[in-house]
DNA sequence: GATGAAACCTTCACCCC
DNA sequence: GGGGTGAAGGTTTCATC
């Protein structure tokens, strides 16, 4: 279980994450090697948990939710109950599409997805503030994207 | 070029974000349909670009990058040309994963994917302190991630 | 939206270095 | 240990209904 990877890996891994269609076969071209080696590797990666799986990029904007917001969630008491029941609430929101717990302060970050500020106010007064325990509630609205990665690509 | 979305494709949009690999007749099967008609459904939304490609999910950890750090920058001028320098920087940057420009104070807020500490203060030092125009930084560290969604599900 | 056939891709046992 | 080959089986694609 020791995830040493060779050139070859790094360019897959690379390519997959351009394109995570990519045929076999067109990967090994990329990647200089003929199909079948090149799918043991795919299927090694995938089965070690270094590719967790593949995604389709959906176009939020073009849903209809083209408005996102951060918020900073603080909670009152920082026991484990707490955590755990307001970690459940946030797995079940939709709205919610990256939730990161933060050090100091016990403090939550979270990107919401909306269509537009009316639909945010009902997130906040719907959802989140029926949360137990939130304490405190901060919002920062973003204008734009600049980079959208998910992991670091050379 | 409306997006009219009906049942069918708003379930081969939920499952592609699942498993963007799926074939279209495993996910014909899924929504109800032939592999036909939903490879043109497919293609239709690729086209539109309501999917915007599909990407293979690193795990960042397993590859050697397994601490975040959310990082605010503020620029010093809040002009054009700034942000356009700023943001091809970061653009080039592989540790930056994600990257917003922010209302009010035009601060970025960027996640940045290190190994460790001493990785992100070489990216402070040599990379992020380098580009033109940076009047402050303040670092965050989370401790684990919560949730990863792409886009809102249901 | 379905059908079917041709083209294409994936998979696997097997061979090779 | 890894990479290549080829053939069987499965998948995609497209014209057609």
């Amino acid at each position: 279980m020791e995830p040493k990877l060779d050139e070859i890996d790094q360019r897959i891994i690379r390519e997959l994450q351009r394109d995570g269609r990519l045929s076999h076969q067109d990967l090994s071209e990329k990647v200089g090697l003929s199909p079948s080696p090149c799918a043991r590797r795919i299927k090694r990666l995938e089965a070690e948990g270094i590719i967790k799986g593949y995604i389709a990029q959906i176009d939020e904007q073009r849903m209809g939710y083209g408005m996102s917001v951060f918020v900073s969630v603080k909670l009152d008491k920082q026991v484990d109950d707490q955590l755990i029941n307001f970690e459940k609430a946030i797995a079940a929101f939709p709205e919610v599409v990256d939730c990161w717990l933060m050090t100091g302060g016990f403090d939550y970050l979270l990107r919401v997805a909306v269509a537009d500020l009316a639909d945010f106010e009902r997130f906040l007064t719907s959802r989140l503030t029926k949360v137990g325990g939130v304490s405190s509630i901060e919002s920062s609205i973003p204008v734009r994207r600049v980079k959208d990665q998910r992991a670091r690509i050379y």
